[in-house]
DNA sequence: ATGAAAGCGCTAACAA
DNA sequence: TTGTTAGCGCTTTCAT
């Protein structure tokens, strides 16, 4: 039997093809050949059996990182995302891993603390051995100097791919859409929430929203507020003093970077009574699905994130096994409207 | 340089602790003490640099499997949960994420494609070499059997750990909540949202919540409607024909097994104009950040989810480091109560 | 049909 | 101070 040492502690024991062979009085090769399922013509019916049965009452399981070291292919695919909370990237990886089930593990990287990942998270990633990569989102300046030995994806991060394979989303056409609409409903004061992380998708949010309510007659203003990440607290958090400025300089609808964003202004106004919406409208990017539910209600841009996810599952898929960097993709968004219009 | 093929195509060649020493002139094993930061005295200054320089101008990162192959010792953890879109998981995963980073790679595991994870999932996620496992919620049955090589933890599963060491929420504590608060808005007659997969949590709060109203002179009806995923989309389905049902034998209430579910009943209901929650009142167990902006409001059981992600991480550290199973732990659950009176 | 041996990238004991 | 060697668990060629 034997035990193993796991980091000090006594541990059972991992049984390997050795233990097998062992058992079943064969040679570690016969074992990989019948569990590897190679067996046809190059194993006796006979001694499969012995094995199958020796792997069967030892409980043994391959070790993939062995196997696939040994065959030099590697068998996982790691995915590295900014923000677990947001059930944008939770949908994501819902249908990446749909896809990739079964044919890869799935290794997912986060950011260590709070804060955006960086350079080294990704290289942190790359110690792995990786059939495939996905990087979601990154911020600004995380791509420069990064040479990855395996096949990459990039995803909503418009127009910095740097050379990378990349799927986005249509993140400037939803800000025209979204002011477009804000306009139609009367808005002409606009207020925006932002995130101090410098990414190319949330400057494409403000900016497509920007450059559409200039076109129709209505402005954005200057000073936005800034959370420090994305989500419904930091929104909650630093709403109410942005709120004072913003109702003093006329501002009827608030834009948020991202559906949670907005979840947190619907929170903070509500709790401190700020008239939001009898007269002021609340917008976001990223239309999550219980956002219909919101109340006051809320208008957004919906994200097809799922969707994201099962098309870099599939674009990732056929650049490992079949080559050639997939081409580039852009999904469409679509505008939701809930919002009320502004007081005359 | 030579390029490597990954299945089938050819791609960038990953640099080994070989080429580095090549470049530098040195062998191997110098490198490894270089790069891991063993070089104190056994090194010279003078090689130490050639060797960084080499590892840089290469781009040398370590291969992490085939390290933890070398120093049996496995660098990664992997958690296994059954349903990534509901916020509760990934908010479980944030906390823990939190306390492993830059101790131990993250692996990821989940079922393949819809429906519950079973021993096969799991045994995918063994096949890794780990140093510690986590399992989310199992379904009944899937533990059986089932003899880890490594420290072993289980989440969320009450009563039914099978000699594993395990944190649980206090499901059916929070149930017995729900029933007192349900009664005291004079409800009577109430009906239950559940999910077809069994697993313990689901199954004890059905139960805590039927003993209790039981206690208070109410009754849970037997008819439940049961979905087969947990997820908005599915309660929001099947809703509608429940509640004719429910409706004729004077139904004041509907629990559900989750907040997710909860949004569904709540978006079909306000879709049909069912009349919910004029005089019906929605509750659930997992009330999630977004619920308190639900309309109509919603009354639920918060569970902590992001700190059992992070009691987890630092049970199965010890586990791992210190050595030694854990002590088995529940963490408590809050009602919050929002939802309206029943109609006298 | 089966086994011995080499090698994947790395670490660790031991030689030099 | 540095290199040589063996070995981690596995696959794969090549003898037998």
């Amino acid at each position: 039997m034997g035990r193993q040492v796991s980091r000090g502690v006594p541990f059972m024991h991992r049984v390997t093809a050795k233990d097998v062979a062992t058992r079943a009085g064969v040679s570690v090769a016969t074992v990989s050949l019948v569990v590897n399922d190679k067996a046809d013509g190059r194993v006796t019916e006979q001694t499969r059996r012995r094995v199958l049965r020796a792997v069967e009452s030892l409980g043994y399981r391959l070790n993939a990182s062995a196997r696939s070291l040994a065959m030099q292919q590697p068998g996982a695919i790691a995915i590295v995302c900014p923000e677990l909370t947001n059930p944008f990237y939770a949908l994501l990886l819902d249908g990446l891993s749909e896809v990739i089930a079964g044919r890869y593990a799935l290794n997912l990287v986060v950011p260590g603390s709070m804060g955006d990942y960086d350079t080294a998270t990704i290289l942190r990633a790359m110690e792995m051995d990786l059939a495939g990569l996905i990087l979601a989102a990154p911020g600004n300046g995380v791509l420069t100097e990064l040479n990855p030995y395996c096949p990459t994806l990039v995803l909503d991060s418009p127009g910095t791919h740097r050379g990378f394979p990349a799927i986005d989303l249509d993140v400037t056409h939803a800000g025209r859409e979204l002011a477009r609409h804000l306009t139609e409903q009367g808005h002409r004061r606009v207020a925006y929430i932002g995130s101090v992380v410098d990414k190319a998708s949330f400057r494409r949010r403000r900016e497509g929203l920007a450059s559409g309510l200039l076109e129709h007659g209505a402005t954005l203003l200057p000073n936005d507020l800034l959370v420090d990440r994305v989500v419904m607290e930091a929104a909650e958090a630093g709403f109410p003093q942005a709120w004072q400025e913003w109702e003093r300089a006329g501002v009827t609808a608030v834009v948020c970077a991202d559906d949670v964003l907005a979840y947190g202004v619907l929170a903070s106004a509500a709790r401190l009574n700020l008239g939001v919406p009898a007269d002021v409208a609340v917008a976001a990017y990223n239309d999550l699905p219980m956002s219909s539910l919101t109340s006051p209600p809320l208008t957004s841009v919906a994200f097809p994130a799922r969707e994201l996810g099962i098309q870099a599952g599939e674009a990732l898929l056929s650049y490992i096994e079949v080559g050639g960097p997939p081409r580039n993709r852009t999904l469409p968004t679509r505008l939701v409207p809930r919002a009320s219009t502004a007081r005359p």
